[in-house]
DNA sequence: CAGAAGCCTTGACCCAGATCAATCTCATGA
DNA sequence: TCATGAGATTGATCTGGGTCAAGGCTTCTG
């Protein structure tokens, strides 16, 4: 299940170099002069944790740039990442205080925020926004149930081969290119980050992405450039051939 | 990460037997009147399948009685529970058009239905409905992504006492009792069913109840009437001793 | 009351993936 | 230029949970 391509509307937020999924979609005029007195920049370095679990959080926002993971931890230190954040994706819990997670920055990232109190009473008096939000977390839903298959009943090779196809077509469809020819791109994860979203460890991780570059399921330029010759293919080993909801 | 006790509101849909968490909340009386108007009960028994994965789903509701299940099927037959639907929690997806899962019930089950179309327009123009949803929606992100950490890192034993927990947990809520003394509850799922929860098999879900029980943590009466005497014994057992958010 | 059908339990064995450990590959920078 | 260290690979071994198989309990039904 595949997140919504990230434009939806057709005007950006002002200087925004992205387009937010979250409220531009219908947004007015006199709405986006808000949203500009609002809005700042955050940068924040590879390794860098944006904000901890049961951290308060006054702020919401967009990935502009960059990849951040969400985490959990058990007090003995084994972690599970439980979403992926790649640009254009929404960041925040809109009538929550704190966060529910780690977010941790694992490439340079930059993110456009807007303070929280002021969003949400934007949000209150602007029904668009919340329903917009709804369906966005609807997608986010989808995205963590798919992800409980893969975690529960898949093999490692299949939950690899899952891992590529999902950043793979991302990546496609933030590049607006289809999903047919070669698809080329690069890993924004270690090995370690893959093991961690997958619920393995980091050696099978190695194993597997050597098996399935062996098998020529996938080409490695290096560690971390990947070229997918054949996307069904690899959506066959991801045990998933329905191609579901590709470029929503 | 509990979903919230059922009850937020102080009034009762007309003659609904219980509150909708999702439209209650602040209803003013000709909105109950517009609800009760697209309201409709409907009975399900013990195995019957509410809603097939990919079909039009032309409502949305809240369980009244009983117990449903949200499943994924791979091709090959393995299968993934992402849901449990225990009584006032809420069905549907405001805004899309089919079911991304098979909804099933795994008891006799009521639920109270609102048809979608309509209930779709009170959203546009009852606000306060889109937000209560939202934050549902965000209970239910929650409540998956603490089940990936459930799925990818703990161990069976310590999967099936997560399970125990959250049931029990649930079933306290319910019944408005808190946690302190011995909870005394039935399980609501099959051994199979567990193990499809659990991402296990039913002889792995069999063999670790009876550890737990040996080991005293938990007291069997038959094969499903379970009493949990010290609830943070069973919360150890799960690696979760922080006790997230009990009785939000 | 016998037989059948669900559901559950328990045992024996096996294997996918974890664990432990050694080595390799680079990029960085002194 | 050569240490340094973070990430990745690969091998050897171990084990938790899967698989296969044989019963055991209840609750229906005839």
């Amino acid at each position: 299940m595949l997140q919504e391509a990230f434009s939806i509307g057709s005007h950006d937020c002002g200087d925004c170099p992205i387009r937010h999924r979250a409220v531009c979609a219908r947004c007015e005029a006199d709405e986006l002069e808000q949203l500009e007195e609002i809005k700042y920049y955050r940068s924040f370095e590879a390794g860098q944790t944006v904000i901890w679990s049961g951290d308060r959080m006054d702020f919401v926002g967009s990935v502009v740039s960059g990849i951040a993971t969400l985490t959990q931890t058990m007090e003995d230190g084994r972690t599970q990442m439980v979403g992926l954040l790649l640009p254009s994706d929404f960041v925040g819990r809109p009538g929550r205080q704190g966060s529910a997670y780690d977010v941790v920055a694992t490439t340079d990232l930059v993110m456009c925020c807007f303070r929280k109190k002021p969003f949400e009473q934007m949000m209150e008096t602007t029904p668009h926004i919340a329903q917009r939000l709804l369906q966005m977390t609807l997608d986010e839903l989808d995205a963590a149930r798919e992800w409980m298959l893969v975690l529960g009943r898949k093999t490692a090779r299949e939950k690899i081969a899952s891992l590529l196809a999902i950043i793979a077509r991302r990546d496609a469809t933030l590049h607006l290119r289809g999903t047919d020819g070669p698809l080329v791109f690069d890993l924004p994860l270690t090995r370690e980050a893959m093991a961690d979203y997958l619920g393995l460890t980091l050696e099978t991780v190695s194993r597997q992405v050597s098996a399935l570059k062996r098998d020529g399921v996938i080409e490695l330029q290096g560690k971390r450039h990947v070229t997918i010759p054949d996307f069904g293919r690899l959506l066959e080993e991801a045990g998933d051939d329905s191609d579901g909801g590709m470029l929503a």
